[in-house]
DNA sequence: GACCTCATTTTTTTT
DNA sequence: AAATGAGGTC
């Protein structure tokens, strides 16, 4: 799609209009490749210009903040800036927001943190430890332990999508269990000690003055259904709403956009079921199959001409998605030719697949094909290992798309762990930050003298910070004086003085010794310098502390991210609503994708949908006879794909126009 | 008691 | 890539 059709809001068919102007409710079901985006664009274009509602009493929402900041350029470009909402972001940006200026529904004061999952499963971590000692759990240890701390954070999480309160969660775990589990003896107990851990792990959190991310929509939308005036107040605020990725809402997400569009019904949804492919993070595809049962009296309005692929393509496409029997009635058609057909290329193993994806590549490349029209997709991050050596060997440039690798770095947590420590040493609130960065670069303090700077400020109620300084005030010795050292570097910073949050992070970063310990180990090929210095000239963007430090765990990547020249490699579900000429399917194998033994196998069905639309001209599949000293067979997919579309083996076939 | 090095192992998918 | 665990040294 080229970028004047892109953000050309009048050029818009027939069925598209309508949907954009459809008054009240109304789902949209908008399949790979018809113009999803530009449909919710020309809705809000629609509702400002032609209905006149203001701007700011428009809620636009989306999953992404990539997909948040496509929105919000293409409208400025159509109204101009001053007249593009400022309500338009992700659940979690809008949860955030909302919870920031009410954060005493949520048992918060001001100025409270958000907490990512790396921050969350430290906190379970801490809880499960303390219930092993106890006696009251068992948890194992190693491998194990790590396993569980990961798996019952993630099912706290989906009792919160869920809108569970910790006082259910005992009640709803045979639920859970029958929903998403193997039902086996681990999962019970996983679930069991989610339910157990997920009330304390909540007065953590409350004390320490912080909110995961669940928490940003959980306590809002609890808010809402519980107090009536206080949901009238905020719904009063808005005069439409419109949401993205429909399919994928989860009954949190669903409830607070109902909560908030009940007393006018003007919501206009736009997704594709057959795109569904995040249940496991709570997402309920009934929600868009059923929308008409929860908004009475919705429209539903069907997209169906796709403008990205060739015919081959999509009838790869349509032939996989209709053996999802649940599915809502939809064909795609394009007027574009049938094009190519879908290659699918053997290899004997990981390594030879990796190569022949490479070379592959290497050919088109010199053939004429802009590198950022190439996109490799894979079901597991783990898959890009060996393609990322052979892409090398063959110099060519590539991108792992990972929209969240950069915030959660660990020399960038380190330096913001610093910064957060240094605006408010005297609160427990810092605790986190301070057990995070005391002993990088290493000063001495190891688990036991923690211990007892824990002790201490748990016998006097103090901060850690504030009790490492009681603590070392007077301690002679050479560890005692580095420790001192920091913690002073640290008190004096929190007096301020330096301009803008770059330079006080350069200047913690150099004072605490944590840049002169990267440019010693920067020899053998560390990145962490280049990301710092990154990070310091992002950190300049943001007016306060709270603004950077909310930026960064909601984790959308830094700008700057698309570059020109690269092929990109990502997971299928980091492809979702993009779209490349040249696309490789890696790893189709039937011990790989569908992942065997999965709860849900439709999900995967609809996650090869994903993968085939987002080839613009080819496709190619490839999978390998051996991976991992394990023989497998092709993926049931591709028997799926009408023959008349699948080319076994490369295509030697002049390059088709982009 | 703390810290270093080395090897091992891991992963569905992510806001 | 990063987080562990073992085993050895200071």
């Amino acid at each position: 799609m080229s970028l004047a059709a892109d953000t050309d809001i009048t050029g818009l068919t027939a069925v598209q209009q309508a949907a954009a102007r459809q008054d009240g409710a109304v789902v949209v079901l908008a399949g790979a490749g018809t113009g999803k985006t530009r449909t919710l664009v020309a809705g809000v274009v629609d509702r400002i210009r032609r209905r006149g509602l203001p701007p700011s009493r428009i809620l636009a929402v989306t999953f992404t903040n990539r997909a948040a900041d496509e929105m919000r350029v293409r409208i400025a470009q159509a109204l101009g800036a001053e007249q593009t909402p400022s309500w338009i972001g992700t659940f979690h940006g809008h949860g955030r927001r909302q919870l920031r200026q009410d954060p005493e529904i949520a048992g918060l004061r001001a100025g409270f943190d958000i907490c990512d999952a790396e921050d969350s499963r430290r906190i379970i971590k801490r809880l499960l430890g303390e219930a092993m000692q106890a006696g009251a759990l068992e948890a194992g240890g190693g491998d194990e332990l790590r396993k569980r701390i990961k798996g019952i954070t993630t099912r706290i999480a989906l009792f919160k999508d869920d809108l569970v309160l910790p006082e259910q969660a005992m009640g709803v775990v045979q639920t859970f269990v029958a929903r998403y589990g193997q039902a086996d003896a681990e999962d019970q107990s996983l679930w069991q000690m989610a339910a157990a851990l997920y009330a304390p792990y909540q007065a953590v959190l409350r004390e320490t003055n912080r909110a995961d991310f669940g928490d940003l929509l959980f306590y809002p939308t609890v808010a809402m259904m519980r107090d009536e005036a206080y949901r009238r107040d905020w719904a009063a605020r808005f005069d439409a709403l419109l949401a993205d990725e429909f399919q994928d809402v989860n009954r949190l997400q669903f409830l607070w956009l109902k909560l908030l569009s009940r007393d006018h019904g003007q919501i206009l949804s736009v997704g594709d079921d057959a795109q569904s492919i995040y249940s496991w993070r709570g997402a309920h595809v009934g929600f868009i199959r059923h929308f008409s049962r929860e908004f009475p009296g919705a429209r539903l309005i069907a997209l169906e001409e796709n403008f990205r692929s060739t015919g081959h393509i999509l009838a790869a496409a349509n032939a996989v998605i209709a053996r999802d029997p649940e599915r809502l009635e939809k064909t795609l058609f394009t007027r574009a030719g049938a094009g190519e057909p879908v290659e699918v290329v053997a290899f004997t193993g990981a390594q030879d697949e990796a190569q022949g994806i490479a070379l592959e590549i290497g050919r088109r490349l010199l053939a004429g094909v802009p590198p950022q029209e190439i996109a490799i997709l894979y079901r597991y991050n783990f898959l890009s290992r060996q393609l990322e050596e052979q892409l090398l060997r063959l110099k060519i440039p590539y991108e792992l798309v990972n929209d969240t690798g950069f915030w959660q770095r660990a020399c960038i947590r380190d330096a913001l762990a610093l910064l957060r420590l240094a605006e408010s040493p005297d609160d427990p609130q810092s605790d986190e930050a301070f057990r995070r960065v005391i002993n990088v670069p290493a000063r001495g303090v190891g688990a036991k003298t923690l211990a007892k700077i824990e002790a201490l400020a748990q016998a006097r109620a103090l901060s850690l910070f504030a009790a490492a300084e009681d603590l070392y005030i007077q301690a002679t010795g050479q560890v005692a004086q580095g420790v001192r050292a920091f913690l002073m570097l640290i008190r004096r910073e929190g007096l301020g003085g330096e301009p803008s949050l770059g330079a006080r992070l350069r200047g913690l970063g150099e004072r605490s010794g944590y840049l002169p310990m990267l440019r010693l180990a920067a020899e053998d090929g560390s990145t962490g310098l280049e990301n710092l210095e990154e990070l310091y000239g992002l950190a300049d963007g943001f007016s306060t502390v709270e603004d950077l430090m909310d930026h960064a765990a909601l984790g959308s990547a830094p700008a700057g991210d698309q570059e020109v020249g690269r092929v990109r490699l990502m997971t299928i579900h980091a492809a979702k609503g993009l779209e490349y000429a040249h696309v490789f399917l890696m790893g189709w194998e039937e011990t790989l994708f569908p992942a065997p033994g999965t709860a849900n196998p439709e999900e995967e069905r609809r996650l090869a949908y994903v993968a085939l639309t987002r080839g613009r001209r080819r496709v190619s599949i490839t999978w390998c006879r051996w991976r991992n000293g394990r023989a497998s067979g092709v993926s049931g997919f591709v028997e799926d794909i009408p023959p008349a579309s699948l080319h076994r083996g490369w295509r030697r076939s002049p390059l088709p126009q982009l």
